[in-house]
RNA sequence: GUGGCUGUAGCUCAGUUGGUUAGAGCGCCUGGUUGUGGUCCAGGAGGCCGGGGGUUCAAAUCCCCUCAGCCACCCCA
């Protein structure tokens, strides 16, 4: 037992983890490149104002989970704990505005100050898509379009369900956050501590409280449909009819709510029960609000992340990484030539693991271990023919092969 | 920040009511094979029993503290 730990909450991706993750990345690439996506990458800090502005005084990310620190100059930094912000704050500094609408998808780390458990950690990675200047309820269609088809290309989707809901423009939730005080004070001697803590803070998080007797009450609860302006109600409708038209199955959840304060209209999430109660695969909404309370122009917007190990948990282990050749030379002039065809086979296109040290019974043990399918064995009886040996590692067949077409030879373990 | 469970070899785990030198499987190393892996046989290395303190003639085992891991709450991907 090593003394030396990673950072809690932090873990390393040794190779079979780090095959999960890329298979999950190459795929929001391959899939989102159909739809007209590009991808941007963001740096991994930003001022702390990028988030503490954007995500709500009140919320939980803001108040307890940023890793924020001071740099040398004394300015405040904050390492990112979602990516929308940083790609609202690339758009606002690079004046994008001119090139509206786009399309952007983005990868990689995100930190956030919590207690490990399953499927959450401290330093974790995102995927994201985002699609910035489109009014249109069509927006809403593609960007939860190509949630399911990643899903969908990853194999976990029929595991998934998608649960959508609206919270209205601006005023319809304004409204209804008022019906649902009223409601939740008149009965506020029932609520759980925790509940009469949102109360005051963010009502509708008490919607989707565990607690039992609260959900009680959240059973009677006013529906937010009922606060919907003419407005509100005609996008969700779009979004919903557009749903029908692309193919997308989806469940109604009128608790769905978000946490960020720069969220509207369209709110979902892509759950599963495979993970125990970190549900959520792919999460997002529409954020017409937050490009402008950034200070950049009024941008619609609307897009999701999703949690790159809470998917690499859930995919099918990807297939191992195609089978080498292995050189093994013995002797020090058989070494200069098993270094040379080595290279020679490399630049071929062959994948080649060039055996270091050790006697014959070394080598070929480490070409065993590395799963090559033949080995290419070159000694002093070899070099005085001018040939090398071919031994089969399946079969373990093996026969003398003239230099001179070693290449044809081994094209059949390509 | 709160709660529950768990920390023994590189990995997965045994270890009795506290009692001699803490074990197994897998992996690793050496040999059986002078230039042949994967199977087989023989042998070997590897442990401050997470860390600290306490109780006891005696602690992996009991108690306290602490750290870490897992799971759950809060919150969230």
């Amino acid at each position: 037992m090593s003394s030396l730990q990673p950072v809690r909450g932090t873990h390393d991706l040794l190779p079979d983890e780090n095959r999960r993750h890329r298979r999950v990345i190459d795929t929001v690439r391959e899939v989102s490149g159909r739809y007209g996506f590009d991808e941007v990458t963001t740096p991994i800090f930003e001022k702390t104002e990028v988030f503490a502005r954007t995500l709500g005084d009140t919320s939980d990310i803001v108040t307890k989970e940023m890793y924020t620190f001071e740099d040398k100059s004394g300015d405040s930094i904050t390492l990112r704990p979602e990516n929308t912000a940083g790609v609202a704050r690339a758009f606002i500094s690079g004046g994008l505005a001119q090139s509206l609408p786009l399309k952007f998808i983005y990868q990689g780390p995100m930190f956030r100050y919590e207690r490990p458990q399953k499927g959450r950690q401290r330093q974790f990675h995102q995927v994201g898509a985002e699609i910035l200047g489109v009014e249109s309820a069509l927006a809403d269609v593609e960007i939860i379009a190509l949630g399911a088809h990643f899903l969908d290309a990853l194999g976990v989707l029929d595991q998934a369900t998608l649960e959508l809901n609206s919270l209205g423009d601006s005023d319809s939730r304004a409204a209804y956050r008022e019906v649902l005080v009223d409601y939740f004070s008149s009965h506020k001697d029932k609520l759980s501590e925790d509940s009469r803590e949102r109360l005051g803070r963010n009502p509708m998080r008490i919607l989707d409280s565990k607690d039992q007797g609260d959900r009680v009450i959240i059973a009677d609860a006013p529906q937010i449909a009922d606060s919907f302006n003419d407005t509100s109600k005609a996008f969700f409708d779009a979004v919903l009819a557009g749903l029908e038209t692309a193919g997308v199955a989806y469940t109604l959840n009128s608790k769905l709510v978000r946490g960020l304060d720069y969220y509207c209209h369209t709110a979902f999430e892509f759950t599963t029960d495979a993970l125990g109660a970190q549900g959520a695969l792919v999460a997002g909404g529409r954020y017409d609000g937050l490009i402008k309370q950034m200070g950049g122009p009024q941008t619609p917007g609307t897009g999701w992340a999703a949690g790159v190990e809470r998917l690499a948990m859930m995919i099918e282990k990807p297939e191992d990484a195609a089978r080498p050749i292995a050189m093994i030379g013995l002797g020090d002039e058989a070494e200069v030539k098993a270094l040379t065809l080595t290279q020679q086979l490399r630049h071929a296109g062959f994948r080649v693991e060039l055996g270091y040290s050790g006697n014959m019974k070394k080598r070929m043990k480490r070409a065993n271990n590395v799963n090559a399918a033949a080995a290419v064995i070159i000694g002093d009886d070899e070099l005085a023919k001018n040939v090398a040996t071919v031994r089969d590692m399946e079969t373990g067949d093996q026969l003398e092969v003239p230099l001179a077409s070693l290449e044809d030879h081994l094209a059949r373990y390509r």
